[in-house]
DNA sequence: GTGATTTATCGGTATATACCGGCTTTATGA
DNA sequence: TCATAAAGCCGGTATATACCGATAAATCAC
């Protein structure tokens, strides 16, 4: 007679940790006004820049119009600036110098969150938990060994 | 030289499966105009009805406010009802017919995207990523052999 | 080279999510 | 009992997320 704690729906599990991570992260983040989605896109950006939404959006595995909106924000707040390039369909996305500024200042408190975390998992643990997700990632192959 | 692929951002990484999971069992339900947030909730009063929405919400760790607004939704489809009993303040939340039909013929649809998502795991995957979620949840209890 | 197609982005719409403050109702305590 | 505290919910606000259709620009086909 198990109680039936938590659903055994796998997506559902893992939206329900995603919330719970997200509200870690962004308590950690808040000082500084960024929440962790925004920290996740800034971040991707300065790995990328200069790069075009559609890019983006494939790289965060994000729908492109998704993007779009949440770029504004970082816009809203000059984090960001998207510029008009040779091919005039496409914004070419980069980091301002207050948006490095924020990721600079907002490395240490990311790092707290995801010690914090990583400690729940321990290192074998977070490697078993990204080969999961990754097995999970439609978008990857499946090993050999596992497809079929 | 590895082109860094995808974040080391343990939140960023669940960010990213939770929305790629909804995706497809959203895919999955859509013949029946449910999406899998909607068909957790549905199956979430199912087995707790009748409950309030505190209750409930702690239940899916669903912030308060955010199941009252995705109740809505519910209730003007038709598939929930909620009454207020004894104590005026709280709001008892159960399944109407209707409701009870559409997760009646949600259940096969679910079921094709569980079994899709779990054959990407494996059981022995599941199994493990079932016990990493459950290690990242704070509100449950580290066991002895982990904590500290 | 011009018409068809594809690509890049945007806007409308709907939903999910959370924080905060306020209101009503219940419980508590002196 | 009556003042105070706590509980339960709602509304405002902001953001994240995705689908669809529209628009503009580049590319392709002939």
């Amino acid at each position: 007679m198990k109680p039936e704690t938590s659903p055994a729906c796998i997506c559902a599990r893992l939206r329900r940790a995603a919330r719970a991570a997200t509200q870690d992260y962004d308590a950690a983040l808040a000082p500084l006004g960024v929440n962790v989605a925004q920290y996740s896109l800034l971040r991707h950006i300065q790995r990328a820049a200069p790069v075009n939404l559609t890019d983006l959006a494939a790289l965060m595995q994000l729908d492109a119009s998704t993007l779009g909106r949440n770029l504004r924000v970082l816009d809203k707040n000059g984090w960001t600036r998207a510029a008009t390039g040779r091919d005039r369909r496409a914004r070419h996305v980069a980091l301002t110098d207050t948006g490095r500024d924020v990721l600079n200042r907002a490395a240490p408190l990311w790092r707290a969150a995801q010690d914090a975390t990583a400690a729940r998992l321990g290192a074998e643990g977070q490697t078993a938990l990204f080969a999961l997700l990754d097995a999970l990632d439609t978008s990857n192959p499946q090993p050999e060994s596992i497809r079929r």
